[in-house]
DNA sequence: AAGGTCGACAACCGCAACGAA
DNA sequence: ATTCGTTGCGGTTGTCGACCT
């Protein structure tokens, strides 16, 4: 037994949107916005379209504040730093991107983006990123990689470390993650000090000791493989397996509720447990 | 000129989350 | 606590035009 379906599919019309249903729509909502009710709103405007239709035309096409045409510079850099830590979460992506919607930056990102960033990765696999363990037990690695973001944005990460694994200094970050994450609630912080609302992440252990060190990782490629990781890891506040299948609880929502509890350093950029 | 291929973008689909009953 | 309707989201597909052979 399937899922009922939103709507009779024989009932409405399906594919590219007509100048004429355009007009219809955006005059009905200009004038009666939406009613919270999306469903009924296509009967009520006189349109032969299923109301999910019309809510994505809407939101994609017809929103007065939409801005269509090509992506600058800055938009890139925004995305590849937000892709490279939250992952292909573009309805959090496109909220930091003044008239786009989540469509176009997926879109946007599928076939352009993806391929910028594959080229530019077989060509600076050699670069290297700083990874530091701060006073306060805070383990903070920063990279700049290049294959994404030129010179311009460097992305920091912040995570604690727990138990016996802060005394694996020699290891690389990612390795280090992967051994205390079995033990560790993470918290994912998005916020950045200097250009706010791009993202920094941090994992917070409550019964955190006290480390002063610091390691290099091997490329930026792997500080990647980390920040992908964490952005699975913080999810959406329930329950989920991580990579080896050891369930994890964020146990907070993302990105914005999570902040409570923390102390933000703005001049710094640093969290901290409060 | 015709057919094939590719890229860009619009639109659809299905799932999960959420809120109301 | 459960069910049901609706919304939001991300992945995927469809369509169309540009370009190539």
């Amino acid at each position: 037994m399937g899922r009922a379906p939103c709507c009779d599919k024989s009932k409405v019309k399906r594919g590219p949107w007509s100048p004429e249903e355009d007009t219809t729509l955006k005059n009905y909502i200009e004038r009666y916005g939406t009613g919270g009710n999306w469903i009924a709103l296509p009967h009520k405007a006189g349109l032969k379209r299923c109301g999910k239709s019309c809510r994505l035309r809407w939101l994609n096409y017809l929103r007065p504040d939409i801005r269509h045409g090509g992506f600058t510079e800055e938009e890139d850099n925004i995305i590849l730093t937000l892709y490279s830590s939250i992952g292909s979460r573009w309805s959090i992506i496109a909220t930091h991107l003044q008239g786009r919607t989540d469509n176009d930056v997926k879109n946007y990102w599928n076939t352009k983006l993806k391929k910028k960033l594959l080229a530019g990765k077989t060509n600076s696999s050699s670069s290297s990123s700083n990874c530091n363990i701060t006073p306060n037990n805070s383990m903070h690695f920063s990279s700049a990689p290049s294959w994404a973001f030129g010179s311009k944005v460097e992305t920091h990460y912040y995570a604690n470390l727990a138990g016996s694994n802060t005394n694996s200094n020699s290891l690389p970050c990612y390795q280090m993650n992967l051994n205390y994450q079995q033990h560790f609630v993470p918290q994912t912080l998005v916020l950045d000090p200097v250009q706010l609302p791009l993202p920094r992440l941090m994992e917070v252990d409550p019964e955190k000791g006290t480390s002063n060190s610091s390691f290099s990782v091997a490329s930026s490629q792997e500080v990647s493989s980390i920040s992908t990781l964490f952005s699975s890891w913080s999810g959406n506040g329930s329950g989920r397996e991580d990579h080896d299948g050891f369930l994890m609880d964020s146990g907070s929502g993302f990105p914005y509720d999570i902040l409570n509890g923390f102390d933000f350093q703005e001049n710094t950029g640093e969290v901290y447990p409060n």
